[in-house]
DNA sequence: TCATTCAGCACAATCGTTTGTGCTGCACTT
DNA sequence: AAGTGCAGCACAAACGATTGTGCTGAATGA
C-alpha cells in the first residue's frame, strides 16, 4: 500500500541506494550528483514517500520508542509524569509506549516483557511492589531503565525521586510550629523509598520540638484512598488526643478528609491535615489542602532525559545513579493553630 | 545483543524455517517432527529467545501498535480515556503509543504523521479545533482512524461520543426545575459537536419552561479554566439577573467557581453551577459541583474496539459510525431553590 | 528392482531500509 | 596510447523474522 523507496528509485531511475542516500543527505559523501539527488527528492514528493520506520528500525537497531510503565495512568500524578516524558521524548524524536501495570507486579512483568519485546530503546519504570530484580534483569539483558517516584533504597539503577524526607520535614513544620503534638500518619506502601524517607522526614521535624516519633501513630498500607480513609477511621476514634494528619499520599489525605467530615471533625479547627502531592483544583475544595507538592513536570522531564542519554550510548557507567527533584510547600486553609487549652 | 533465531536454530541443529514453524504452532502442517520441536523449544528456552518485534512486524506487516493522540494528556479525562484503551488494547495484544497535541493542531497534524510512520494499526484520535481534513485524509491513505470525545458533525468517520444533547438537557433541566430562568452558559469550542450538541440541550430544557434561547447568555469561548473564569466574570457582572450557570467543561466550571468566589457570590445561595464531566474529589469540593458525567472508560473502551475491529481487516465499510454513550447525571449541593422572590 | 510416495527438513525469497564495495566511463597525465 | 584517478552510480549483503517450494532418503507397492 504504502509507496516504498524502490518506487522514488524507479520513477527517478536510479538505484535504491542512491534514492536512499539522496533523501538522507549523505549525497556529498557518497557522490551523488545534485541533479540525480533533487530528481530522486521531487519523485519522492510526488509519490508521497514515507519511510518505513519498521524497516529503518530493523536495519538501524534504533526503534525510536521509549517506554513507559505506570501504576494507574488515571492517576493525575502519573498522568503528569507520563505527559511530561512523552514531551520531552518528542523533541528528541522518539514515540513512547504507555502501560499501565494496574498497581499490580504481576501485570509490570508483563508489560515490561513487552516492552522489552519491541525494542524499546529505553524504560521509565514508576514501579508497583518492592521488589527491584526483574528491573535489575531488564537492565542487565541491556535495555536501560530509569525508576520514577518509587524507588528503591538498595538498587542501583538510575532514579528520579523528590526531596522525600525534606519535604515531609517542611510538611510536619507545619504541623508543630501550630503547637501540634500528636500527628497521625497516614502512610503508603510501607518499604518503598518515598514512603521510608518521608517518615524519617516527619520523625526528624518531631524531634525539632523534642516529641518521640511514636509507630503506633503510623497507620495504613498503600497510597490509596480507601487506605487513607479506614486507617484515618480508626486512628481518629482509638486517639481522641489527635490533633493532626499527615498524609502522605493525596488519595491518602482525601480518605482521611472524608472520614474527618463523616465523624464530624471540623477541618481544619478540630483536625489539620497536610497532605503531599498536590491535585487540581486542590484550592477548590472543601477544606483546601495544605500540602508538600512534587514537581512532576521536572521528575518526568528529568528521568526522560536520563533514558534518552542512557539509550544513545554513552556507556559510561559512571554518570550520577541518584536524581533528586526539590519539593514546594503550598499552605492553605487545612492547618491551624493548636489552642492551648 | 538479543538472541535471534537462527542462533536458536543452530544449537538445535536446523534451519531458521524449521525453527520458526516450530515455535508458532505450525509444526504439524509442515511435517516437523515432534523431537525435533521439543528441541528447538528447548533451545529456545534456554537461550531466552524472544522474538524480534521490529522484524516480524516488519514481516507480517502488523505492527501490533495503536496510536492514541490527547489534547492534554494531564487533563484526568483525557488521562482516563487514554488508560482505558491502553487496557482495551493490552487484552487484544496492542501496545498503544500516546501522543499529547497540546490542544494545538499542529502539533495534532505532526504527531499523527509520526504515528502513520510508525505504522500504527488504528488510530484513537481526541482532536483539538474544528478542521477535520488531515483526519480523512489519513483515513483515506489506509490508517482507520476512531474520534471521540470532539468529534466532526459533517464527517464520516468512525466517533465514539456522549450523548451530549441529553446529558446537557438533564443538566439544565436541574436548574429550570427549580426555578431558575435566567442562565448562563459557559461554553466550550464554539463549532465542535459536544459544544453544539450540548448547548441544543441547553436549549431543549429551556424550550419545556417557555423561556427563549439567548445568545448572549453563552460566553467563552473554550474549554479551559481561563476562558470559564473570564467570560465567568464578565457574565456575573454584565448581568446582576442570572441565578445559575451551566458549565461545558468540569476546567469552564471551576473557573466559573473561582470567579464566584471572588465577587464574592455565595454558591449555591446566589449562584447555582451546574457542570460537565467530573473530575477526582469533585464531592470534596469546596461546593460540591452538580455536573453531567461522562463513561470515560466505556469511551475509551469503545473507541480502542472499534479502532481494532478496523485494524484487523473486515473492511465491511457498513459498520456504523457513530457511536454514543450515555451519560450521567450527578446532583450535588451547588444548585439551590430559586427563592420566588 | 524400480518407481512412487511422503515424512522431514533445508533453501531462498521477502518485508523496506541502510551501507560497504565494485563497476563504468570520462578526463587527465606523460 | 596506455595508464591513473575520480565522479557517479549500481549491486548486494545485511537486519530478523515468515513462508512457499524444493530436496533427500526411507518406506511402500507392484
Amino acid at each position: 500500500m504504502a509507496v516504498t523507496l524502490s518506487q522514488v528509485a524507479q520513477k527517478a531511475g536510479v538505484s535504491v541506494s542512491v534514492a536512499s542516500r539522496s533523501l538522507n543527505g549523505h549525497a556529498k559523501t557518497y557522490r551523488i550528483s545534485d541533479a540525480t539527488v533533487s530528481r530522486v527528492k521531487e519523485a519522492a514528493d510526488q509519490l508521497g514517500f514515507r519511510p518505513s520506520q519498521t524497516a529503518r528500525s530493523l536495519r538501524l537497531k534504533k526503534t525510536g520508542l521509549l517506554g513507559v510503565v505506570v501504576p494507574d495512568l488515571s492517576n493525575p500524578f502519573f498522568a503528569s509524569i507520563s505527559r511530561s516524558i512523552a514531551l520531552a521524548a518528542e523533541t528528541e524524536g522518539y514515540s513512547v509506549i504507555v502501560a499501565d501495570s494496574r498497581e499490580r507486579t504481576e501485570h509490570e512483568i508483563r508489560m515490561l516483557q513487552q516492552l522489552e519485546d519491541r525494542q524499546v530503546e529505553a524504560l521509565v519504570v514508576c514501579p508497583v511492589g518492592i521488589k527491584s530484580e526483574h528491573l535489575q534483569q531488564i537492565s542487565q539483558r541491556g535495555t536501560p531503565i530509569v525508576l520514577a517516584d518509587r524507588t528503591f533504597p538498595d538498587c542501583d539503577l538510575v532514579q528520579v525521586t523528590s526531596e522525600h524526607q525534606s519535604g515531609a520535614l517542611k510538611a510536619t513544620r507545619l504541623l508543630t510550629a501550630k503547637g501540634h503534638r500528636v500527628i497521625g500518619v497516614l502512610q503508603g506502601l510501607p518499604g518503598t523509598l518515598p514512603n521510608e524517607q518521608r517518615l524519617r522526614g516527619h520523625a526528624e521535624a518531631l524531634q525539632e520540638v523534642d516529641v518521640a516519633f511514636a509507630q503506633s501513630l503510623v497507620v495504613g498500607d498503600n497510597f490509596s484512598e480507601t487506605s487513607g480513609y479506614d486507617s484515618a477511621k480508626q486512628l481518629l476514634r482509638d486517639r481522641p488526643d489527635l490533633t493532626a494528619i499527615f498524609a502522605l499520599s493525596t488519595p491518602n489525605a482525601m480518605g482521611a478528609l472524608r472520614a474527618a467530615i463523616e465523624l464530624g471533625r471540623r477541618v481544619p479547627q478540630d483536625l489539620s491535615i497536610v497532605g503531599f502531592d498536590d491535585c487540581p483544583y486542590a484550592d477548590l475544595m472543601n477544606v483546601p489542602l495544605a500540602t508538600v507538592c512534587q514537581d512532576v513536570d521536572r521528575i518526568g522531564q528529568l528521568a526522560a532525559d536520563l533514558a534518552l542519554v542512557a539509550a544513545s550510548g554513552s556507556k559510561s557507567k559512571k554518570s550520577k545513579k541518584q536524581h533528586c527533584v526539590s519539593t514546594r510547600v503550598i499552605v492553605r486553609d487545612s492547618i491551624s493553630r493548636l489552642s492551648d487549652s
